[in-house]
RNA sequence: GUGGACGUAGCUCAGCUGGUAGAGCCCCGGAUUGUGAUUCCGGCCGUCGCGGGUUCGAGUCCCGUCGUCCACCCCA
């Protein structure tokens, strides 16, 4: 035998047995995006670099250290997407969609960060990405909000919670930024490695720093809320109310910032505790300044992005369990001239009802071991043909859970008697 | 990127201080003729992640490497 290959570091396959949670939430989540008129848009997955670059900023951990960059054979440099809102962006401007337009849009698929993989954070992993174009007052944030708060509700996720701040627009943040880093470079020596370090690239960061140690000059430092602008205030006081109205709790984290430079003003987390430290499974903001930055027309704009692994993974520590998928049907094939007469039968079952689920019981076994994986497929009813009923042109039909009498019929009323034996547990 | 734990059959794991691999589950077959549970009997399945080293001998010790997990970091 050849050596095997090993999958790369952090890239998963995702199998059947998993597949229920991921279509249950994909399902779910284009339903409700349905629901509130969002529009799904695909895009490619590489991009020229500059554009990651350019939005979300040179001096962010993503693309200091994690993007996936790498020279084609032009020698231009290419970059798999470490997330969707740059490439959504890019995609607006050049099919002219910002131009006094509202758009309010969806899009899907794997995203590539060169992370040190933990549960929960894999180097390609999977969002769902919800942005809205054009829109400039604090309702579109709420329904931003509201939208993700009623896919939880119908996934029946618990155990996440809400976190608002406002980052303010770019001119009060620059101008916080001075104060921060004014008082941040009066505590220089109680600064650890990485907030030195941040302290002039990114100082915000600080802010959200987990070293205990630093807690105590953190709380000293000056506020960002109290730099807002009163626009800024007004809207971030707008959309608080707007989710208090809606019913939607929510804690306002002064400490909240992103780590992609291009937000401004709303920024929010809905947060788990039941996924160890991958706590966030979506988060978001408002960027109205990004749109100019990658060239196009000013243009307000929000969205957020769920991580569908961190989902799925919570979905499972919950217990939930998504609609099963056992098929209706399962035709119980013995014998080599019962073989062909049973494809033939399961073809007519399905020409009869297209969305009938129809299990054949191909690659042999006597009629114990086919009846064991009838049993087991969990299908409902089951049809049997052996060399015997194929000879005489008919078929059994038996209900494999009710004590039914099993009853012999000719091979063209089998989808009749099958849709009966359904219709009759269906009627239960 | 830093620190730590781990990597043995398809799955979950056991293998004490080094002597050439085990259990349960799964799967297959059988317990009188063509029928699903349970039980019983039997069977299949291992480059012990990979590569080096030490040793008469390594799953067991050492080094490297790849991967997983946890914390940090970061973030979805």
């Amino acid at each position: 035998m050849n050596p095997t290959i090993q999958p790369l570091r952090g890239m998963n396959d995702v199998l059947p047995t998993d597949m229920p949670w991921w279509h249950f939430l994909e399902a779910t989540a284009r339903e409700v995006l349905d629901a509130y008129g969002y529009q799904e848009v695909r895009l490619p997955l590489l991009e020229q670099t500059a554009l990651f670059k350019r939005a979300i900023g040179e001096y962010t951990d993503i693309v200091e250290k994690e993007m996936f960059t790498f020279a084609d054979r032009d020698g231009d440099s290419l970059t798999l997407r470490p997330e969707a809102t740059a490439s959504l962006v890019r995609a607006a401007i050049t099919n002219g969609l910002l131009h006094n337009q509202r758009h309010r849009l969806w899009t899907a698929g794997p995203m590539f960060r060169g992370e040190r993989p933990q549960k929960g954070r894999y180097r390609q992993f999977h969002q769902i990405d919800v942005e809205a174009y054009g829109f400039a007052g604090p309702d579109i944030d709420a329904e931003l909000i509201l939208l993700s708060a009623r896919l939880w509700q119908r996934l029946g996720i618990s155990r996440v919670r809400l976190e608002l701040n406002s980052l303010g627009t770019p001119e009060s943040r620059r101008v916080y930024r001075e104060k921060l880093i004014e008082y941040f470079s009066a505590h220089h020596e109680l600064l650890d490695e990485d907030s030195r370090r941040r302290l002039h690239g990114n100082p915000l960061r600080i802010l959200d720093s987990k070293n205990p140690a630093l807690a105590e000059c953190i709380a000293g430092a000056p506020s960002l809320a109290d730099s807002l602008s009163t626009e800024c205030r007004e809207h971030f006081d707008g959309l608080q109310q707007a989710l208090s109205d809606a019913g939607i709790a929510f804690t306002v984290n002064p400490r909240l910032v992103r780590g992609l430079d291009y937000y401004s003003r709303t920024v929010f987390e809905w947060i788990t505790d039941a996924l160890g430290s991958q706590n966030a499974v979506c988060s978001g903001g408002r960027y109205d300044g990004l749109i100019p930055l990658l060239g196009g027309e000013p243009t307000p704009a929000i969205g957020w992005a769920l991580g569908e692994e961190r989902i799925v993974l919570l979905l499972q520590e919950l217990g939930i369990t998504p609609p099963g998928v056992q098929p209706d049907v399962f035709v119980v094939v013995v014998g080599d001239r019962a073989s062909r007469a049973g494809l033939a039968v399961a073809e007519r079952l399905r020409d009869s009802n297209p969305g009938l689920k129809v299990h054949a019981g191909l690659g042999g076994g006597g009629f114990k071991a086919q009846f064991k994986r009838a049993d087991k497929s969990g299908a409902t009813v089951a049809v049997i043909i052996g060399d015997d009923e194929a000879d005489r042109g008919v078929a059994q039909v038996k209900h494999l859970r009710m004590e039914n009498a099993q009853e012999t019929c000719a091979i063209a009323e089998v989808p009749a008697r099958v849709a009966a034996l359904l219709g009759a547990q269906a009627g239960r």
